[in-house]
DNA sequence: TAGGCCATCTGGTCCT
DNA sequence: AGGACCAGATGGCCTA
């Protein structure tokens, strides 16, 4: 046989992760990626190998020494010799395992490359609405989502007003699918139905969410409506629609609070110096909880973000305690020289 | 079984 | 030359 053995280790490992990606200082779940890859890299391989084949057998009929500098004119297909006009080399054996070392390198700096771009977005995760380990957003809805939770703090601060907590989920959930709609309104143990689309896929109103009408009820709200069925609440055919996912083009906002532009039509005019509020939101103080188990552990929906430790999640600061609807978000703004713990207190209304 | 999501490989391009 | 970045291709896994 002309190929070598593919699993070689003088082949497929050391080359691959030697001066530059060091196994023993790999990521541990790189490591082990890398080791399963190692695994299944023979019938990976193959195709590679066999490619790798047909060079070496070229390479064998070179002989053994480099040839990528040999200057000898090869013969046309008359057998006459070209002088002119680019002369194509022959891959030398050495040449060809220079490149596929390369390659091997160059694949696993991708992988390392990848694997921290996935690691960044699964912190991003963490500190996005709806967390959940054994529920994980997927790559682009999480990057939608937190597209949409930046807008809607953004909103919040411009606004300078306690924000309608509907119309702050049906930000959050703007162009977000239905099943990670469904996950951030039951993050809020919001029913996602109470939010329902117009046969144009713009969102409407239809209900307020029974959960809270049914435990804080508003004046003149049904209260009797049972937690968790808001069909019963609106109670129109609207209300029994199936969920839409939010049409980005003709975003239907709540009038009172969210009169601005979609998260799609840019950041939301702010008066400040800089356009998005910085370091507003909680954000940076979630960095101290990144173990989310004790979050997941007390949520109905093992999520984080219903009823955190240490924080009632109806009481006294809760956006859902009395008063009409404009009492429903949990926070005063305390704009001019008033002591002012936004990020508390957003914390608390969502990431509770 | 189709579709969505994901990880990986791969070749191209750009930059240092 | 080599690394970073990107996008296309591919195959595996999971779910409706």
């Amino acid at each position: 046989m002309l190929t070598l053995p593919i699993d070689e280790p003088a082949m497929m490992c050391e080359p691959r992760f030697g001066a530059n990606y060091p196994r023993e200082t790999l990521p541990e779940d790189l490591a082990r990626d890398i080791g399963r890859r190692d695994s299944m890299h023979e019938d990976m391989s193959n195709s590679d190998m066999r490619e790798d084949d047909l060079l070496e057998d070229e390479d064998l009929s070179l002989g053994e020494e480099d040839e990528d500098e040999r200057e000898e004119d090869e013969p046309d297909a008359n057998g006459i010799a070209k002088t002119r006009g680019p002369r194509r080399k022959k891959p030398s054996k050495g040449r060809h395992e220079r490149v596929k070392v390369r390659r091997q390198e160059a694949n696993a700096r991708e992988r390392s490359r990848m694997h921290g771009l996935n690691a960044a977005l699964e912190s991003l995760r963490k500190v996005v609405p709806c967390y959940s380990k054994t529920q994980k957003l997927s790559k682009i809805e999480t990057l939608r989502l937190a597209k949409n939770y930046i807008w809607a703090l953004s909103e919040t601060l411009s606004a300078g007003k306690r924000p309608d907590l509907l119309a702050f989920v049906q930000t959050l959930c703007k162009g977000l699918s239905q099943p990670t709609t469904n996950l951030v309104a039951g993050c809020l143990q919001l029913n996602a139905r109470n939010f329902l689309t117009d046969h144009n896929g713009d969102v409407m109103f239809s209900a307020r969410p029974p959960p809270y009408d049914s435990m804080y009820p508003y004046p003149g709200s049904e209260a009797s409506a049972p937690p968790g069925h808001s069909s019963s609440g609106g109670g129109t055919a609207d209300s029994a629609k199936p969920f839409r996912h939010y049409n980005y083009g003709g975003a239907a906002y709540d009038a009172g609070y969210y009169e601005n532009a979609s998260p799609e039509g840019g950041s939301p005019h702010l008066d400040g110096p800089l356009s998005p509020p910085m370091n507003f939101n909680g954000i940076f103080s979630l960095k101290h909880h990144d173990d989310a188990s004790e979050y997941s552990k007390s949520s109905p929906y093992g999520m984080r973000y219903c009823g955190a430790p240490g924080r009632a999640a109806l009481g006294q600061n809760s956006m859902y305690r009395g008063g009409g609807p404009e009492a429903r978000f949990p926070y005063d703004l305390h704009l001019r020289g008033q002591p002012y713990q936004p990020q508390a207190e957003m914390h608390g209304a969502f990431h509770n």
